[in-house]
DNA sequence: TGTACATCAGTGAACGCGCGTTCACTGATGTAC
DNA sequence: TGTACATCAGTGAACGCGCGTTCACTGATGTAC
């Protein structure tokens, strides 16, 4: 019987029975933290409620998380990391030659994930909430969806089908070369996808946000359509 | 001396001394409201805060407004028009036959607003207030800023310099009809039009929610590089 | 292997806060005769 | 023009609520000899 603790216990393994028991009641929290976001929002997010929830004394949390704010940060990783996933996960399975159709897959699980975790996805792409100031640990989670945008575009370039980007061309030096590097583009194909990027999401925030209610007919059909010209616009043609 | 009420007064003018006061102080209430926006974010606006302000009892705030939801909802108004006063006046001063020209100017008077009024943008672009649900006053002043959109591609249309939509050409009904009719474009500008709409708050968004730090080197270029990418788009390129 | 001490988890009461909303009341403004 | 009554603005106290966080304490788990 392979247990996962046999492959990830060099690191960081909970070896004593309070350890185990810790690992598992913080994931018992950001759960029922997670839970709660279902039907209340990030600003509505309650200590308390969590804590009833679990049946425990409110005060118990704080043997877990240093504070509200800290559990904010937690979810806000997780919710990268769950939206990540989906978004690599659904690409994985597309014909790698198929560029255009990885992108499609991509960007209709990154909405996918979005409508099935509503206030998760406030929690990242909504406005930010008030009071709270992200830290560092929330970078490299929030970069994975990018990632992948940048890694169809290379896998493109490499096979010779990536067109131009549309439009008049980028000048140079628009992105942070650490992050063009990252990329692996070059900096007018990494500046397509930057705002490739910035436009998947304000699309699924203007649906999930109502701004297309009594205006657009089947937000499916309309979602595609969107992402087939930001593929357009990047030079993804197939 | 000619008086602003000569010239509203047939509408609806305060006419008595309590008449005038009522407006009077229901302005005032909204600009202190506004006011507070300016620190505070839309969940954290507080009724209390806001007759501390002025200077009054926290109860008499009921006078003039039914609820916390309805002074919301006046805000929110408020903010919608004043964005797009913001976006009407700017463009109304560029050549007329300067599409492109109308274009930047537009969506750079949009951010212009948006950085200056970063909490009221997310009144009405960011994630919906929790327990709010916006009533149908709001519509008429969300859609101006479309609008002027609109009118800018049906003027370069009627000049005869709009392009085609690049990329796949939208299948007709993405968007309600009675909206493309109020757009005056045909169905594939129109949906061009509306994604050009939705692209453009998404940038806004971004920026200002901080998902461009430590990647986007200069805002402001990194903001007119895709407005005008965006114009391309639409087919708008003089 | 058993004991003595240190560490940690969880409790329950309390602190201090601010909020939206209601209500009975006082005093000023407006209206009809 | 003056009086009697109705309408409205604003007050201040109260209701009921929930929140994040702290703290002294009890009991269980882990560690060193």
């Amino acid at each position: 019987m392979l247990s996962i603790w046999g492959i990830l216990a060099p690191m960081n393994a909970p070896r004593t029975a309070r350890e185990r028991a810790r690992a598992e009641l913080t994931a018992e929290i950001t759960d029922a933290a997670r839970r709660q976001l279902a039907d209340v929002g990030p600003t509505d997010l309650s200590l308390r409620a969590i804590a009833r929830d679990l049946g425990m004394a409110s005060s118990a949390i704080y043997r877990y998380f240093a504070s509200r704010d800290a559990l904010l940060t937690a979810l806000i990783v997780d919710a990268y990391d769950s939206l990540g996933e989906a978004v690599e996960a659904a690409e994985a399975l597309v014909d790698r030659g198929d560029h255009l159709g990885r992108w499609m897959t991509a960007t209709r699980a990154a909405r996918a994930w979005a409508l099935d975790h509503r206030h998760e996805y406030s929690l990242i792409y909504g406005s930010p909430v008030p009071g709270y100031a992200a830290p560092t640990d929330t970078i490299d989670p929030a970069g994975r969806v990018g990632l992948v945008v940048a890694a169809i575009l290379a896998d493109a370039a490499e096979a010779g089908v990536l067109g131009m980007v549309a439009g008049p061309q980028p000048v140079d030096g628009l992105i942070e070369p650490g992050v063009v590097d990252q990329l692996g583009a070059d900096p007018a194909h990494a500046a397509a996808g930057v705002q490739a990027w910035t436009w998947l999401f304000g699309a699924i925030s203007f649906e999930l946000f109502g701004h297309y209610n009594n205006v657009v007919v089947d937000p499916d059909e309309w979602f595609d359509d969107a992402m087939a010209r930001l593929a357009h616009l990047a030079g993804l043609t197939a």
